[in-house]
RNA sequence: GUGAGUGUGGCCAAGUAGGUUAAGGCGCCAGGUUGUGGCCCUGGAGAUCAAGGGUUCGAAUCCCUUCACUCACCCCA
């Protein structure tokens, strides 16, 4: 039998309901905070994200699904969205219209992984990208964005961690004596620090090896290092939060996987016990327009992730209201009735009301059982009595009570509606 | 890529010092007389016990291999 491929998952009726709550939630804080949204394909030129997230990244380097067309073009499925949107800003030449430009998306991204608990190899991200401004008070937006986002989903518990990693001017100096200091302790390091030692500097404050603790918590610190631009943005993206009274905590150890981060980033993710994941991250990206071949453009997003979201409602026990419209059964007794039956459905549905004709190989009671199975509020009963009389048995399957109206259109929807 | 755990009908599962019809529950289908649901009663369909190979008179149960799923690491939403 055929199974979805590893790492991907049907949505199934039953959990739509997340779904849609969440898209609901994201249009109408999106609309709040005045972005517009946009949609980009699932394909893009393989190089976009070779030059924007960064070559030796470990999302570029093994978990791309990257592929050559029938045109021999090679393309890779988006692992990511800030540099597809980054693609259609300059590809419609976005920076001709009033800055900053805010854009969101809600998009499926690709990432060949070993799959596990909010792990997947497809799974989708809301974000939101604000592009052309540098000052930090589209910083502070953009985090409370993201926060007002998941706080309208039901989301409780949340920790925002934030950090500043400098820029290109500050940064290289920080990681020089980082790697200098780590080099000193490499007779004490675990073996993945030893191999992130030279190629990934900056994740070595983030291991979990309980040894290494203590060599992290003497390492230099980056915010110590930033440049006089760099801690003038930090410390009024500070102040910004405290007007809008977002509780933060700086995490000096926060660094994020790609490249093309500077200066601030940041995650939120759940105080609940059992998952303590990132359900969002983003950052600060000045130099990736240019990188990408465009003008020098700043620019800030975040990415938040559906499927952890829905993990944490679910973590949360946060109730999705349910919808309590009304839902009827037409139970047709004989041929001749069965003919009424679609002519009430049809008027029913045109009137907005959940309408479905009962099966025909069952007798009256089976009708009556499937409709309650179905969780249908309401049965319309037809049989040759009502066709004589031209009536029909409306009941309530909730109270239980039936009624004995005409069989006039009027009468039936005012009843259902 | 590394490590650990798990794989019995659509779902939850009993059964493992090997013994021959593989429990049970949910769900599904059908009945419980002629036109009334949710409860109850009865019956039915549905499993080559993840797959392949081996040991044995005999294997869901033992051995080997493969695959899948789950969790964790790396990394990330």
């Amino acid at each position: 039998m055929y199974k979805s491929p590893r790492g991907t998952s049907d949505i199934l009726p039953e959990n739509q309901m997340y779904w849609r709550i969440l898209n609901k939630n994201i249009e109408k804080i999106s609309l709040e905070f005045a972005y517009e949204r946009i949609d980009t394909p699932i394909i893009e030129d393989a190089n976009l994200f070779v030059r924007g997230i960064g070559e030796l990244t470990d999302i570029v380097e093994k978990e791309t699904y990257t592929f050559k067309d029938r045109g021999d073009n090679l393309l890779t499925l988006r692992p990511e969205g800030t540099a597809p949107i980054c693609r259609a800003y300059l590809q419609h030449g976005m920076q001709n219209s009033t800055q900053p430009t805010r854009l969101y998306y809600v998009l499926p991204n690709f990432r060949y992984e070993r799959p596990q608990s909010g792990r997947y190899r497809q799974h989708h991200q809301f974000g939101a990208e604000n592009i052309g401004e540098s000052d930090p008070y589209i910083d502070c937006e953009i985090i409370e964005y993201a926060w007002r986002f998941l706080q309208s989903v039901g989301l409780s518990m949340l920790n925002l961690e934030i950090n500043s990693i400098g820029d290109k001017k500050c940064r290289p100096k920080y990681i020089t004596d980082l790697k200098e200091y780590y080099n000193s302790q490499s007779n004490n390091l675990c073996k993945d620090c030893t191999r992130r030692l030279n190629n990934n500097t900056l994740r070595l404050l983030d291991c979990k090896n309980s040894d290494c603790q203590e060599i992290i918590s003497k390492a230099p610190n980056n915010l110590d290092y930033l440049c006089n631009e760099c801690k003038a943005h930090w410390q009024l993206l500070l102040l910004y939060l405290k007007d809008i009274k977002l509780p933060y905590k700086i995490n000096s150890r926060l660094v994020r996987g790609f490249d093309y981060y500077t200066r601030t980033v940041f995650e939120i993710s759940s105080k609940s016990n059992s998952s303590p994941i990132a359900i969002a991250g983003g950052g600060r990206y000045d130099g990736l327009i240019q990188e990408l071949g465009g003008p020098e453009t700043p620019g800030i997003g975040f990415g938040i992730g559906i499927e952890r979201v829905i993990l944490e409602l679910k973590n949360q026990k946060v109730s999705i209201p349910k919808n309590n419209k009304n839902k009827v059964v037409i139970a047709s007794i004989g041929v001749e009735s069965r003919h009424i039956s679609m002519h009430i459905s049809s008027i029913l549905r045109k009137n907005g009301i959940t309408t479905i004709v009962g099966p025909s190989s069952k007798n009256l009671r089976r009708q009556l059982k499937y409709a309650s199975s179905i969780n249908s509020t309401h049965v319309i009963i037809i049989g040759d009595e009502e066709i004589q009389k031209n009536t029909l048995i409306i009941k309530n399957l909730t109270s239980g009570v039936q009624n004995i109206i005409p069989n006039i259109s009027d009468e039936i929807i005012k009843i259902l509606k």
